[in-house]
DNA sequence: TTTAATTGTAAAATATATTGAACACTTGGC
DNA sequence: GCCAAGTGTTCAATATATTTTACAATTAAA
């Protein structure tokens, strides 16, 4: 039997009706027994580790992803162009993405740097990590003490304490969409 | 018996010893037998969840720490075109920025959808968030059960865990910069 | 050495999880 | 109406996890 504080039946029923799959369907990804979800989903008995395992790869989801799973109130998922937040107040463009979200977990970016434009000198460090592509056209970026140019197609992945700048040295105009986490905005 | 891929025993066992506590005195700590313990940590059984949870009470531990204990190394910086790892075996491109990085927190794709590729029917889901940005073209996204097209220049947002699916239904290829976090993959 | 208190392990008994085979109920043809 | 295929549930049988009790090996103190 079961008592073992989150719900794990209630839980595990969420998932599978999420991804519309019967007990029986389910069973037959899961190489687990109908009854067995059954019983399972009325916190009738305390499903062995193997076999919860099993179940959630007929999803397919983690054991990780399992236990982290926190119901969550749904929000906005689509975003228009205007409906991107404009961060700076510069010649350059900074648009965030899920602005409305309460607790972002992602600070994704739509950047856009005319030819000399550029992020000021940021020196300001955090924990976390930072990652991005350019998408249209060349810029300069800084990291550390490493100074390179990336054109259209390549990337960067930097930890964020490390402190950073971008500069569009270029004629063009230059785009990247870049993300970080945890969000410092 | 156990099969359950990540060695729970060995886990348990390490814990235990880095926590300077003998088999029985987890027990008393835990409520758990020690020959239990025994089981477990020779991985001849695989505990159910309830006396997993209680063992890690013992520490005390939640199941999202022992689930997500991974050791994690570091690396850095810059990723030219090919040095971008390709994911994606059909005929669109999933090009992941950073593989390199053993411990990243963050998966940005630069992703490339031909007229008529998709992300496959199966919807994925996992837990986390996950948001991008239409860099080119436009493409017709599922959350839940919301369909929507957005074009270039716009965004989305969302909980991993609601299950989501890409296709281009246009005739001109499609570029996404996408980031989860925490990583899938 | 002996004794007592540890340690991890093992076997049989017991409790519980899982299975296999039913059940009643609904849905969509025909 | 009936029938076939689907749904979730229940119960007895079986497989497995957990406990009880015991054992052998180690450590420390006398």
């Amino acid at each position: 039997m079961t008592q073992s504080g989150i719900d794990i039946g209630e839980r595990l029923k969420s998932i599978r009706k999420m991804h519309n799959l019967s007990q029986r369907e389910l069973s037959r990804r899961a190489g687990v027994t109908n009854s067995t979800i059954s019983l399972i989903e009325q916190n009738r008995v305390s499903p062995s580790v193997d076999s919860l395992k099993k179940l959630l790869e007929g999803f397919p989801m983690t054991l990780i992803d399992f236990f982290t799973m926190d119901m969550k109130p749904k929000q906005a998922s689509f975003f228009r162009r205007d409906e991107l937040v404009e961060l700076s107040d510069s010649g350059s463009s900074l648009l965030l993405v899920g602005a409305t979200r309460k607790d972002r977990k992602l600070r994704v970016l739509h950047e856009t740097y005319p030819p000399g434009g550029g992020s000021g000198d940021d020196m300001i460090s955090h924990e976390g990590e930072e990652a991005g592509v350019i998408t249209k056209g060349s810029i300069q970026i800084s990291i550390g003490n490493e100074v390179r140019i990336l054109k259209e197609g390549e990337a960067y992945y930097i930890d964020s304490l490390i402190p950073h700048s971008f500069r569009n040295i270029s004629d063009e105009e230059c785009q990247i969409v870049s993300a970080a986490t945890p969000p410092n905005f």
